[in-house]
Formats: C-alpha cells, structure tokens, sequence
DNA sequence: CCTGCAAAAACTGTTAACATTTATGGCGCT
DNA sequence: AGCGCCATAAATGTTAACAGTTTTTGCAGG
C-alpha cells in the first residue's frame, strides 16, 4: 500500500514473515510450509514465496526434498547439541581472531557495557550481544555472516520457545568478563579457548535441561 | 528430452551447470550472472535459473543485491585467507569428533587407503578425499553439510585455478597420517590440534603462493 | 476390519508475460 | 572536450496459468 521499500523485496519480506511465522509456533516445528497458502495469506504470488522458503531451507530452517512438500526442522535435543558443536569451533575462532585484530577503542568499549551490565544500569541485557559484537569483530566476513545471519535465526527460535536459562546469568557474566579481558591482553589463544570452554558448558546446561523436560522442545509433532 | 530425472529437478540441473561455468572459467571471477542469457542458454524459463542462483548466492559464490546483477565472487587472497581460517575451525572441530565417535572399521579403512596411497597405488588420490572422510564421519549432520556441500564448491574452484602445489603432497601426506594415528588413538584433541595445524600450513603455502604471484588468481577485474 | 488399488485433490515445478528498477547511450550545455 | 540530463535499452522482480508429481480419498476385495 504506502509502506515503499521498507525491504524493497517482495521475497525478502515474505521471508521475514515466514520466519516469524515459525519463530512464533504458528507454523510448528515439524509442520507444513505450504506455499500456496502463504502466498494467499500474505497477498503476493507464490514466487516470492518459494524464495523466502529456499532461503530458509539454505539456513536448514526447513527440509525440503524434490518433489516433497517443505517442512521446519524438529530442532531436536541432537540437533541443538550439533548447533552448539559448530558454535563452539566457530565462535572460539572468530574470538581468537577478535582478541588479535578488534580494534583497541572497540575493546575498550565491550569492557565497559560489560561492566554497566553487572552494575545493573544495562541499555539492552541480550545476552547474545557479546557473542555477536566478537563475531562482528573478528574481522573475517564470512564467519560474521555465519554467526550473525546463518546461525543466529536458529538460536533465536531456540531462545525463544525456551526463556533463557536465569540460573546460568551470573556464572554466563563472570564467563563473558573473563574473555573480554584476555582480549584486552591480546591473548588469542586464551581467548578462544576460553570462549569454548563458556560455549562447552552452555551445551552441558542444555542437556540438562533437555534431561529435565523428558523430550525435547516440541511443539510439531513428534517423530 | 530422454535423460530422465538424472536431477529431477530444472533448478537443481541448472545449478550443477551454472557452477560448472564458473569453475571452468567461462564466466568469469567478478563477472555478471545473467538471467535471461542463462536460461535462454540451457532452454529453460528463468525461474530455474533464479533459483540456482539464488543457491549459488547462499555459497557466497556470488553477491546478489534487490535489483543490481549478480555478480561471482572475486576470491581475493583476503577471502581464500578469510575460507581457511573457517575451515580450521570447523574441521579442527569435525576431527575431535570423527576421532572420538567414528568406527574402529572406518578408521582402520582410512588408515589402509593412506598406506596405499603412499605406495603409490592409490585408487583416487584426491587430497581433498581424507578431509571429506572425516567431515562425514563426525556424528554431526550440520558440520558434515557446511564442509562438504558448502565449502566443499569454493575449494573446487580455488583448487581448480592454481592447480594443488606439487611440494605439499609429501608433508601433507605425514600430516594426514599423523591426524590418522591420533583419531586411531582416540585422541580427539590431538587430532584437532594436528588437523588445525595441518590447514594452518597450507594457509600459509597458500600466502607464499599469492606473494609470488605478486597479485591473488584474479580472472576478473582487478580491485 | 484391514489391505490394496484407482481416481481425485493438493501441491510443487515450470513457463511466459507484465511491472519496476537499473544500466546505457546520446544530446545539449558549459 | 568534459559533464549532467533524459530517452532508450536491458535486467531483475512479480504474477498468473499450466504441467507433472505426490498425497489423500474412497471403494472394492479379502
């Protein structure tokens, strides 16, 4: 109607409501993607529409086989853990590669929103914001465009149908410092191993949670 | 006409052939992807095309913006330095866990076609062959797909244009049997460390190879 | 009641035409 | 000659209809 190039593309919009969509349980893990459907609900043909599901399905968002119809993933206890494996080896590098080459004021600045965070007077207390601003940082494009647009769609669905755990907070905060400062002291390899060992133990928190609720985080149907 | 389903699908079939235009060169590094040339090429409508190069876009084989021209990469020396320090950190990762959950029977295999292979009478002497082994033998599904049908395209087409350095193929193999002896061993974290160094050394082969070459393997324009 | 097959429905794959945007080339102006 | 503007050309974005495959439905037979 009025809204002109808010995303300029038909596709690139459709994506981002197919996303929402998914991200909201409105379509459940496991369900359908039915284009015909969606092109209707969104009035836009189905062209855009099948751009906006390949695009999830290059983000392993969606399976989609040949002739089949295309469905969202089970984002089962496995595969969490096989996210959090990749996590580990990609954010430890982009951390060694952020500890040797961010620039000091940008260091600098980490550290303090750091420091404001545990004082309790945060402007924005995501915790993924630290993850992000290191790969942003690791001066290496295609890494950054891993973690910041492949991996973070996945994490933020994950995030969302389980509320972060609050009981990892403060050791989480005690972790984040302790990387910040071997950046501050240049030591890559510290860093990264560092930045492992807090991805390691999110996964071992995730499994136990997992444990917990019997079953994984499923809202689809089961397998 | 009669090749039945060899890909089933245009889109995929079109893929397979674009790709093959940039690895042979016949579009060129920098050069434009065009839509309707493509499609009018391989007697299809644009739609399969469309969607092979959207494919070829979620490799970053080529950048794509709402209404500019597609365009294939330019693999710099800064985005081939950018694509190894990837890869040591995902197939550092992909060896831990291939050495600690792969069969005893695939890795005695692994060891066996090593040892052919440096008595000369090697089936397949592909240097990418043991890496890809690995990649499918980690137990992770999301770290096999990124090596082997990610990466796995741009290696071909770097490897394509500065056919593999001679002088690496004796040490790559002691590196290669190194990793093997130590995932034999179970060692998972050695065999990270040696898949890591391993890469680490043909990162900088690779830096000493563009150094002589005074300028990277541009066959598009220069930057 | 269950099983297996055949027709119908639903869905994805593909195409060609239309709409909109960007790139090109020529013209006049300074 | 060099620079900017405007018409034209070319390329991408979008749509609606058609084609082929898969899934569902319903019925007959055991």
């Amino acid at each position: 109607m009025t809204d002109t190039q808010a995303h300029s593309t038909l596709a690139e919009q459709t994506f981002e409501k197919i996303f929402n969509l998914i991200l909201l349980g409105e379509i459940p893990l496991g369900g359908f993607v039915n284009e015909a459907n969606l092109a209707q609900r969104f009035n836009v043909s189905r062209g855009p529409v099948r751009e906006a599901v390949q695009r999830l399905q290059g983000l392993r968002l969606v399976t989609r086989e040949p002739h089949m119809r295309a469905r969202v993933v089970q984002l089962s206890g496995r595969d969490l853990v096989e996210i959090f494996q990749l996590r580990e080896a990609i954010e430890g590098m982009a951390c060694r590669l952020a500890a040797e080459t961010m620039p000091d004021e940008e260091l600098e600045e980490l550290e303090d929103d750091l420091a404001r965070v545990r004082r309790r007077d945060a402007p924005a207390p995501q915790v993924l914001d630290i993850h992000m601003r290191i790969a942003r940082g690791c001066n290496n494009k295609r890494i950054e465009r891993l973690l910041c647009e492949d991996l973070y769609h996945l994490l933020r669905i994950y995030r969302y149908r389980s509320g972060s755990k609050p009981g990892r907070r403060g050791k989480a905060y005690e972790e984040h410092w302790q990387i910040v400062r071997a950046m501050r002291a240049r030591d890559g390899e510290l860093a990264e191993s560092l930045m492992r060992a807090h991805i390691n133990r999110a996964t071992r928190t995730l499994l136990d949670t997992l444990d917990d609720l019997d079953e994984p985080l499923r809202l689809g149907a089961g397998a």
